[in-house]
This record gives structure tokens, sequence and C-alpha cells, in this order.
DNA sequence: GCATATTACTACACAGGTATGGTATTTTAT
DNA sequence: ATAAAATACCATACCTGTGTAGTAATATGC
């Protein structure tokens, strides 16, 4: 599993705003926090923004905030959002059609350890990135 | 785990090289066989005899052989070899240094998974692609 | 109402991985 | 010598992910 671009940068911002005392976040502030491109960021806010993770407020005195309570944010949920979920759940050897019936030559063997992260990352919510001992997201 | 196609190709070769009788195989049939691109599995082939998985043997009647026996050769290694290992070893939230002393968010809840996922790799070898109830490589 | 602060939208640019095409060279069995 | 096979370059094209630039739209404070 290794991750775009795009869902690092989008994981990083929601890790920093569950362990933040802010409610409104501007796109200033997460830009020099988490030093992710200005406006890379944010076209992701408002992609992130229109999948409902978090809600804009326009204006001056602006920003984002939270749309929902964070346990209800999965991994997977934003991580199939900004970049797709399905590369990771084909085959690891790249075959169309791969399956308990009619398995390629590695996958009996890999399917578990594949399940397994992906279990992982469905059952992980965002407020679970909420640790005070952690000053890195 | 999401590898490149050039990975792809060369686990699909290596797993059918490995699942048959065959002892020297051609560019064509390996194309033809594995729907790989021609010039694509030329030159994938040329780069896997440098670094030494197989052997190419030139002249009419040439093709390629395996260079030493399949269960010297782990996944990791072509892996490695042909796009690189060490994007799928860094931090998941994409952190330069992230460590057990130093840690992100995910890291202590993920890097159990990400571990057993490279031990996988780095324990299995061609040789244990074998398998004649498969034949789709 | 106006200036300011903030996000939204559209288009473009660059790099790397993937794929194709051409031409010429080297090696070896027959 | 001929044919069959791989090797070596080299150029191009496409797609995607990543990143940049400029302009438009929205809401607030005064």
């Amino acid at each position: 599993m290794k991750l775009s671009k795009t869902s690092e940068y989008a994981l990083r911002v929601l890790a920093y705003m569950i362990n933040s005392d802010m409610q409104v976040f501007k796109a200033k502030d997460l830009v020099e926090t988490l030093n992710v491109p200005n406006k890379y960021l944010r076209r992701l806010m408002t992609d992130m923004s229109k999948y409902g993770f978090i809600k804009s407020l326009q204006g001056r005195e602006g920003g984002y905030v939270f749309a929902k309570n964070a346990d209800k944010i999965f991994l997977i949920e934003v991580i199939d959002a900004v970049e797709g979920i399905d590369k990771y759940q084909g085959c690891i050897m790249g075959h169309q059609s791969c399956s308990e019936e009619n398995p390629c030559s590695l996958h009996k063997s890999y399917a578990p350890i594949r399940d397994l992260e992906m279990e992982y990352f469905r059952k992980t919510s965002i407020k679970e990135l909420k640790d005070k001992n952690i000053h890195k997201f």
C-alpha cells in the first residue's frame, strides 16, 4: 500500500484537524503547517468538501471545518474519494479476473495479507488519529 | 501494495517459466502467452538478465533461461530490481522520518501490517509460484 | 456600498511510467 | 551464407499524478 501524495496530504490534513483545538482551519494555516503546495491543497480541500468530510466556509473569517464527526470518517473513504481504492483491491499480478475460484499463482498466499490491510483501512477512523503524544501529522 | 505494471509483467514471466516444462523461452512465445507488449517485454527481459534472474541465449535457437534456481529468487528482489522497493517501505502518510521513536499518527497501528506484507515478499520465492492447478500467470 | 479575506474554478505545465516504432548489430544453428 | 534469435539505441506518444497560475465567486467587517 503506497498511497498517492494526494491521499497522504488528505490524511495529514485530517490528522492535523482532529489533533488541534481550533474549530475553523484556514488554507493558509494548513499550507504552512503541513508543507503542502498551496494551490494543490486548495483543490484537495474543495474535493474533500464535495465528498462530505469537511465543509467550507467562504468569505472573510471563513475556512474549513469537519462536516461530520471524525469517528464517522474512515481512512478507506478518504483514500477512495481522493484517489480511488479499486487498484489496491485488484490482483497483485495484474489479472483482470482473479478470485478464489480462478486464482493467480500468488492469490492463495497473498489474499489474506491484502484482506487484513483492507480491513484496517475500512475500520480505522480519523478520530483514532487523535493522540496528544504525537506532533507529526 | 499496488505494483507497477513492469513488476506485474516480471512476476508473470517468471511464474510462467517456473510452471512450464520448457527450458528455453523465446520472447515471441512470452509476448503471445502473457499479453505483454512486444518491445516492452524485450526491454524487461534484458533488464532481468542484467539483474541475474535469467540468462539470455543469443542466436538461432536462443531465448531465455533461469540464471539460477528459482527457489533462490525472491519476490522482493524482482520488485526491487524493476521498480524499486523503497517506496513501499516508507511512511504511509509520507513523512520523511517516521519510526518507533518519532512516529506519525498511523505508525503504531499500521506498521505491523506493513511489516507482515514485506516479510511475505522477502520470504516468498519464484519456485513457490509453481502450482499445477493454476493456469494463469 | 466597498474593501478585504477567503474559497472555487479552469487551464496549463512538468515528470515518470507505460507503450510503440524503427534501424542496425551481434550471435549461433543449419 | 542464410535464417532466427536477442541486443542496443533512439525517438516519440500517451496517461496520470503532481504542481502552478490567473481569474471568478462569496461572505464579512467597516
